[in-house]
DNA sequence: CGTCGTCTTGACCAAAGTCAACGCACGTGG
DNA sequence: CCACGTGCGTTGACTTTGGTCAAGACGACG
């Protein structure tokens, strides 16, 4: 029972809207050259729509491309013997979820989505062969994989050294900014369509406490989340009681006002 | 004050030596050819000693150079506002620590010495020509930056989803690991120059909570650690209490054994 | 010899976990 | 159309892990 795969190509498709995230993001380090953004924009792109809860890839697999993600909210986790599970990041649309695939070979960890959504795979090939023939291209993808190392470095800070209320805190700032950057969020709100276990297990709380701690911030105002939509009432309220500061973000553009 | 500064070339002087652990790093990729090899070799390198608890690199630096370990031990740390510190990662002589500010720029931690130690520092326009001109040497530091992303993953996962048992375990096993592929172990046994609170500031404990928990460890007849020199009594033991699975750390070349 | 950093210990405390139950919305099938 | 099951959010009572505070031991070093 495979999805519906649907091949779509470059401009004149309507599919160019599909990798500009991507190219707004590879921008980010520096421009790129209008050779450079054909060569993503003409990139045959195999479409899968995928539901909720599926594995994009499984610990173990040695995959052949990278999945990069169109639509829809995905997290890398890791399960433990004991079955707990700990998420390590999350990923919304423009993120090539399994980069880290591309060098490495063999997968460490999990990659789900966590909602319904839509995914291309891009061949590794077709990825090495950029960064041989497009430097500026190889460039923008490995900066891509240090930021996402500088989230990963920031989320062993909050797990390790934060309280629960300022974690949850902490977790809700990032998203709604990073949100933000990639144009799904104005004015401090947001879809959020991730559940209180899911909040715990990237944050290494019990659900039970992930509950208390968002009332918690409720009623002291800053937020409101109900129904997968966010809003931060209190910004600045919220990013102080986080210690937020978006610095390991890397954004290069201007992020939610201060 | 600066620490005096030696300017050391390449093969006939001894020095070749210096940049060994970091070519064994990324041959583990794919093998160099004689030409990459040279490339690196001959790298003038300028060596300074430094002493323990210097920083290399600080928050909010904007380095023109990567910082390669040649000797002692260093890591990454972040401060919280409320004086709390998370270690986010301990390196050996082989790292280029800050690889990251490459192309990220701005720092958002900071690299400090643990122990005494020689650095060299490479210009970030050196590494930069390399990958343009030596595909392979590019690839090969892309890649240590993924398994150091890899294992900021498992670190989430070790302070975020494990008791302090399991965690500390943990970080003994990787340690001992890594310093093994280093060739800084043998029959389980290494220098371990890292204090009881640094322990606590990579795992997200209380110092105390440390000690007692080593003690545990030493009484259940896993570990020795004494005089910064550490020996794993029961390494099969010692990987069962922390969960430990080096899958993570991709080794390819075998590790300790199993 | 005194000082400093590190390790160690004990007594007490608090943050967060566990367990168990319930409400509520939504979807499905009889 | 309603009964039922399921997943998610919520609550209360109780437990546990690990934190805090304070003091002492020990060794290295100037």
């Amino acid at each position: 029972m495979l999805p519906l795969a649907v091949v779509e190509f470059g401009i004149g498709t309507g599919v160019v809207v599909v990798i500009e995230p991507l190219i707004r993001k590879l921008e980010k380090l520096g421009p790129l050259s209008d050779e450079d953004r054909r060569v993503l924009q003409d990139l045959p792109l195999t479409v899968r729509q995928v539901e909720a809860d599926r594995d994009l890839v499984r610990e173990g697999d040695q995959p052949l491309d990278c999945q990069l993600l169109l639509e829809g909210f995905a997290c890398r986790y890791k399960m433990l013997e004991n079955g707990g599970r700990q998420i390590m990041s999350f990923h919304i649309r423009g993120d090539i979820c399994d980069l880290h695939s591309l060098l490495v070979g063999r997968m460490d960890h999990n990659i789900s989505m966590l909602t319904p959504g839509k995914v291309a795979a891009i061949p590794h090939a077709t990825i090495l062969g950029w960064t041989e023939r497009h430097p500026a291209l190889g460039r923008g993808l490995w900066w891509d994989t240090l930021i996402d190392a500088s989230i990963f470095r920031e989320w062993v800070v909050n797990v390790g050294r934060r309280s629960a209320y300022q974690r949850i805190a902490h977790l809700l700032c990032e998203l709604v900014t990073r949100m933000h950057t990639a144009g799904l969020a104005k004015d401090y709100t947001c879809d959020l369509p991730i559940t209180q276990t899911e909040m715990a297990d990237a944050t290494g709380l019990s659900t039970v406490h992930v509950n208390r701690t968002l009332q918690e911030l409720r009623g002291k105002g800053l937020i409101e989340l109900q129904n997968g939509t966010f809003l931060a009432l209190d910004w600045a309220g919220l990013k102080e009681a986080a210690g937020f500061d978006p610095a390991y973000l890397h954004q290069l553009a201007p992020g939610l006002a201060i």
